[in-house]
DNA sequence: ACAGCTATATTGTTTAAACAACATATTGAT
DNA sequence: ATCAATATGTTGTTTAAACAATATAGCTGT
């Protein structure tokens, strides 16, 4: 198996990547030129489009391979979803909504419904894959069930956070817990 | 003219470079292989020998085209060649040094000896290339001894106080500045 | 001393990326 | 509104780099 992919394509991908959220940082998303991007990543301007459609898509992979890579990363070492878990997606999720909407600014909003598909999916994708682990008699579609309500639950609330900020988002996960074990304890049989 | 290098090879002659520069921070240049090298700047092992013959050749090229750079960059907005200059190149002749000698331990003496010839050839071309400019009517080949001389003058001292270390090498430097001083004055007719 | 391992160095073939050229958009200043 | 400049995609050709195979040299331990 393991296809084995040529290291060229994966260090262009990489190089295209890091340009792209260097640049982010410093400008508008609407203000970056495939040429800036292709400039900083130090490769050519047709190769960019040999690895991506436009710069949406450009985006899309990023938040997808990248960012949302290094959120589940923070939680993989835990061993089984509990409350700890559930706390540090949460606050993953808050701390890069707040870095993107400091950096990208005006294009947040745009970007927001983008944004949350993909997150949902990842974390749905990741749930589903733990819950099977955790709980390896149970029905498929029930688990997927769990993972995709877990997951917009979760996002929700992050979102809920974000435009109130009312509490300590350490604080604020506190209150979820009763609601998401719940859904938990439904699953256990 | 300009002959207009493909960016890929200078991408590639820059990711190897720096890998190897970052490599040489953690370990003794002598344990560095090939491998180590090409792996970190995620190269094909043989495209290493079509850039470089071997590893001294690649150490050689680092310092020339890397390190010294750096060091002239820094004092690269001087106008003319005052002691501000001296000094600001002293220290970073020192900087240097005292930089390798932690990083590259063991294989630090036995590099010495190529470290000098390198380092004094840039200073040389530096001071040659800046003289021209200052006294344009002034005799090519005296303009020569004024690089070489200045070149091989700084670059004793470094050495000098690299071995004592003694005073500050902000005090240190001071004192060199009447003999340097006269070179110049020489040259001004 | 020699057997097994790993590093070095080289070569012919294949492929990803560079390049140049082109045909549209977009933008922006007059 | 117009014209120049710049950005976006696309394509055929060329080239740098990856790959796999090979031969050799240098350690290391038993």
């Amino acid at each position: 198996m393991e296809k084995q992919i040529d290291p060229r394509i994966l260090r262009t991908r990489k190089l295209i990547m890091d340009a792209f959220i260097q640049l982010s940082m410093k400008k508008d998303f609407k203000d970056i030129t495939i040429k800036d991007i292709t400039t900083a990543a130090t490769v050519n301007r047709a190769t960019f489009y040999s690895h991506f459609i436009d710069k949406y898509d450009l985006l899309e992979k990023v938040l997808s391979e990248s960012v949302m890579r290094e959120i589940i990363q923070e939680v993989s070492t835990h061993e089984v979803i509990n409350q700890e878990t559930i706390e540090a997606i949460f606050l993953s999720i808050i701390k890069f909504q707040s870095s993107i909407s400091n950096q990208c600014r005006r294009s947040y909003e745009a970007f927001t419904p983008q944004i949350e598909t993909i997150f949902k999916k990842e974390l749905e994708a990741f749930f589903s894959e733990w819950a099977k682990k955790q709980w390896p008699n149970q029905n498929k579609s029930e688990i997927e069930v769990f993972a995709v309500m877990l997951s917009w639950a979760l996002y929700g609330a992050a979102m809920h956070w974000m435009q109130n900020q009312t509490t300590q988002p350490e604080d604020y996960v506190k209150q979820l817990m009763p609601f998401i074990i719940n859904i938990e304890n439904d699953k256990t049989i």
